[in-house]
DNA sequence: ATTATCTATAGATCTATAGATAATGC
DNA sequence: ATTATCTATAGATCTATAGATAATGC
C-alpha cells in the first residue's frame, strides 16, 4: 500500500488543507486525528509518518491558513484599484463568509483558540497578522504613516470582531444587523 | 456526607461559578467535569445531583456570565456619568482584562465557541449581547436612535474583536499596539 | 532495501451512571 | 426516609506507538 515519494508529498499538503479546514471549523480540541486523516482519505495510523504530533499539524495548518488569509486579502485589494478598502468591507462581513468557517479567515475562526495556547503560538498569530494589518494600511486615507497604521489595526479588529459575534449569534436578526452595521461604520469612516 | 438543602444550593452555584471562569479560560471542549468540580471543592461523581449534563452547564455558566458582563458594563457606565463611552473603553481594553480572561468578558471568551455550537446556543447569545449593545447605544452621540445603535454594535464589534486579537498575540508588542489603536479610534470616532 | 501506509492496540482522559455512604429533615 | 455527595467503573474517544504489509526506487 506504499505511494510514490511525489505522491507521499501531495497527501501531506492534502492532511494539511484538510486539517486546516476542520480546525477553523470546529477548533483544534474540536477535531480528533482520526477525523483529520479521514478527511484526506488516509488511516490515522499513517499519520505520524508526515507529523510529529497533533500540535505540529496544528501550527502547519494555521500556518497555512493565515498566509491564505493574506493573500486573499492582497488580492481582493489588488482586484479593486479604485476602491480596495470597501472591497475588503464587502468580501469580509458577506453571509458567505460567515457561513462557512472551515474556508474563511484563519483570524476569526482560531484567535480564540490561539489565545489559549503557548507563546510560540501568539508570535506565530502575531507575525501572521501583520500583512492584514500592511494591506489596510496601504488602503486607509490618513495624513501619516502611523496614523494609517493605528487605524488599519483598529479596522482589522472591528472586521474580526463583527464576523465572530455574527457567527456567534447566527440564526438571530442580529447576525445580519452586525455585519451590516460594520460595514456600514466603517465605510463611514474614512468618507470624512 | 450529605449536606443541608443549604448548603447543596450553595455548592451548586460555586459549580456554576467555577465552570463560567474555566470555560471562558480553557474553553467548553477544553475543561472537563472533574476539574470543574475539584475548583468547586467537589467530586465529580456529585455532578449530575445538579445538572444534566455537561452542556446544560455549559449554558447556565455562559448565560451567567453573559449577565454579569451586562451588568459590569451598565457599572462602569453609570460610575462615568460624565463620559460613560471612555469609561467603557478604558475598562474594556485594559492589559488587565486582556490577560484574565476566565474572569473577563463572556463574549470574547465564548463566542468562538458559541459559533461552533447549535441554534438554542446563538439564540441565547444573541439575547445575552443586546443589553451591552442597549448600554453602548446610550452612551454614543448621534441624531437618531438607529444611528446611535448602529454605532454602538459596531463599536461592541470593535471591542471585543481587538480584545480577542491582543489575546491570540499576547506577549508580543502587538498586543499593547492593538488595545490602544481600538481605543484611540473608538474615541476619535464620537469626537466628530 | 527502503518507506508510505495500514491494522491493531496501549494508555490516558472524558462523560455519564450505578450503588454505597452518611447526614439532613419530616 | 430522603437525598447530597462519594467511590468506583462502564463505555466511548483520543493521542501516540508497534509491527505488518506492499509498492517504490536504488
Amino acid at each position: 500500500m506504499r505511494v510514490s515519494r511525489q505522491k507521499a508529498a501531495e497527501n501531506r499538503e492534502r492532511i494539511i488543507d484538510a486539517a486546516g479546514a476542520l480546525f477553523r471549523a470546529k477548533g483544534f480540541g474540536g477535531v480528533g486525528l482520526a477525523d483529520i486523516m479521514k478527511a484526506a482519505d488516509l488511516t490515522h495510523g499513517g499519520f505520524y509518518g508526515h507529523f510529529d504530533s497533533k500540535d505540529d499539524l496544528a501550527a502547519q495548518a494555521s500556518q497555512r491558513a493565515m498566509t491564505r488569509a493574506a493573500a486573499n486579502w492582497a488580492k481582493v485589494s489588488a482586484d479593486a484599484p479604485a476602491n480596495p478598502y470597501a472591497a475588503l468591507l464587502k468580501h469580509y462581513l458577506s453571509p458567505r463568509h460567515r457561513d462557512d468557517p472551515g474556508h474563511g479567515c484563519a483570524f476569526a475562526a482560531l484567535s480564540v483558540d490561539a489565545a489559549r495556547c503557548g507563546q510560540p503560538v501568539h508570535d506565530a498569530f502575531a507575525e501572521g497578522l501583520e500583512p492584514l494589518i500592511d494591506v489596510v494600511t496601504a488602503a486607509v486615507p490618513g495624513r501619516s504613516k502611523p496614523a494609517r497604521r493605528r487605524k488599519a489595526v483598529a479596522t482589522v479588529a472591528e472586521l474580526i470582531g463583527a464576523l465572530i459575534l455574527a457567527r456567534a449569534v447566527a440564526g438571530t436578526p442580529l447576525s445580519d444587523e452586525i455585519l451590516d452595521a460594520a460595514r456600514r461604520e466603517l465605510l463611514a469612516a474614512v468618507d470624512r
